[in-house]
DNA sequence: GGCAAGACTTGCAGCGCTGCAATATGATGT
DNA sequence: ACATCATATTGCAGCGCTGCAAGTCTTGCC
């Protein structure tokens, strides 16, 4: 087999007998081309089975087709369903999506958001995590971004909010409701950066201090990370106490699989000894033995949203505009993790 | 705030008085290059702040720096896991990761292999679902190809092989060696046109074949897809038969996890009345109740050989090299869904 | 002191495409 | 038939970088 190059649009141009820039006019649907125009063109596009050069295409034109959507970690549902939705939000707009993996380290947030890959994207989504908001907004200023996160934060860029504090109030409301008071809560981070533990705390903080009902300290379960096996080791340090409380909330609902495991081994009965609630509403919480209670965000609309806002700031005079925030509303879910259901 | 331009590699060398080569050079790690000329450089490149522009480096140099990894869906645990390695194998070598979700989708797939992004990456790791190889061989040419899969396929490209019906066997071999004979198995897919669900099939009946155990065509569970849901469908066909199984064999683990789920609902006890083994070992699999057997492949080294390969590849002379078949091998993990510990 | 063999640096051309603005062609009205 | 407008097509320059090959400067050694 020969060792043919590509082809170019010059040569799909010579093949149909027109310019390359009628090529590229045919490509990109301009408004004023004759049909058998367009018709010789496109027989030579197929006959010569031509696909654009993207790095030709971003070097030359405005922008580059490229989003980048920077999150701490694939493997966590919250995250990996959230970048389904937003991958599927972009195939409609042929954009592509580069996933940005920062392990939750700093430094390589800061590689997503501010290095090399950063100039090839015509839009950032970010969950913010570490980068300081002030550090964002000061050096942030070649392309258009959308923050996922708080409502408290970024009067300064584009986001689409949630409310961590309301949600966590809720959460905890509902266990108070069934008449829980030794309640204890999952996820706070001994580094204290991140503002989604931090939010979360402050919710259930606000439910029991409305309620009048003290949180006691042996009852606030640091956690390494947000994943399974640090619920499992949260348990295990929760077993070790005199008095075990009677609600759980656990900040995600990967600890609350955790500890639900680890309480199921040690023969403790969800919910009538403890009533467990999570975060998140990933698929298998309902699935789980007893099912989650769980606050459900809906992934899709903010996924939805971040990519219309990146659609929005890339039209013409989008520049200019002030920044928009969406917020994007959840719901408690009760399960049989806090309301049981058998006789 | 002046709407200054980014810098380019020229400015930088105005600065630093060098040539825009020798910036290049620089950024390079060119071998010979004086100390002194390497370090005005490194300043110059810091005081404008410079970041490559990528697109530029693309069309002008032999390669992207891009390879694209392309799976049917990403909230997946398999594949997320999957994904999640693949990135950070990628990362060690500055490469980005173009992830390409094709939702089972033939088009998208062929999309995802052929299109305009195809063109855009160094290399492209594909989880081949539904083009046949015989037109990916064909039209297969411009980079560097990895394909996850069987054994069997492929001695046109490189792959990295996993063997599913010796795991499909072996799954099965264990269920018959704790005595079980009414075997079912779900995660037969009503087209037939997905290799995986075909070929765990034929172990299943291989190991059935062998130890003269018939498999009742009303065992053979179908499932729309390879999910949770699909899994609790095939559960409730399942307890409307009039014998229940006393073990089944489910095709993966969210199927698994469906079945487990509806079957504990239906009082069916696991592993007492109905033994249950999963494929991908799924984090999750090890939380649930009972804890689940599983057979377990190893994602790391299947991430870490797909894009070894790619780099042996892309290295001069690479591309006359034969393809490389690598085996990654998988184990059965034996837990409570399979094995009480239960007095 | 002269010269080869490094060590180090550079100029040029061009990757393939699109923005821009100009031109060519056709349709319409008088 | 000719100006006018809308439709349709084109040429040119250049995006920012790297491959290539050729250049210049050092150094060591006879």
């Amino acid at each position: 087999m020969p060792e043919s190059r590509r082809p170019r649009l010059v040569d799909v141009a010579e093949r149909a007998g027109v310019s390359p820039r009628t090529v590229s006019n045919v490509l990109h649907n301009h408004p004023h081309i004759r049909d058998s125009t367009r018709k010789k063109v496109e027989e030579a596009l197929v006959a010569l089975d031509y696909r654009v050069n993207l790095s030709a295409r971003a070097l030359a034109g405005r922008n580059t087709g490229f989003i980048a959507l920077v999150i701490p970690v694939l493997d966590n549902p919250y995250f990996s369903s959230l970048a389904a939705h937003v991958i599927e939000a972009c195939a409609a707009r042929d954009w592509t999506v580069l996933i940005e993996q920062t392990s939750a380290q700093e430094d390589r947030e800061r590689n997503a958001v501010f290095g090399p890959a950063s100039r090839l994207v015509d839009g950032v989504i970010l969950q913010l995590d570490s980068i300081p908001e002030e550090e964002l907004s000061r050096r942030f200023s070649h392309s258009s971004l959308v923050l996922i996160g708080e409502e408290a934060s970024a009067a300064w860029a584009d986001h689409v909010a949630v409310d961590n504090v309301s949600a966590a109030r809720e959460a905890t409301e509902h266990v108070l409701a069934l008449g829980r008071r030794r309640i204890a809560t999952a996820g706070i981070l001994p580094s204290g950066l991140n503002t989604t533990s931090e939010l979360r705390y402050r919710g259930v903080w606000q439910a029991m201090e409305a309620a009048g009902v003290s949180l006691r300290t042996d009852y606030l379960l640091e956690v390494g990370n947000f994943r399974r096996p640090d619920g499992a080791d949260a348990a295990e340090r929760l077993l070790r106490l005199d008095v075990l409380p009677d609600a759980l909330i656990c900040y995600n609902d990967l600890i609350a699989s955790g500890m639900l495991a680890k309480l199921r081994e040690a023969g403790v009965s969800v919910p009538e000894d403890i009533a467990i609630v999570g975060f998140d509403d990933n698929e298998e919480s309902q699935y789980q033995a007893p099912p989650l209670t769980t606050i459900a965000w809906d992934l899709g609309a903010i996924a939805q949203r971040c990519v219309e806002q990146l659609v929005e700031r890339s039209q013409p005079g989008g520049d200019s505009r002030p920044p928009a925030r969406t917020f994007v509303g959840h719901e408690l879910i009760v399960r049989e993790s806090t309301v049981s259901t058998r006789p």
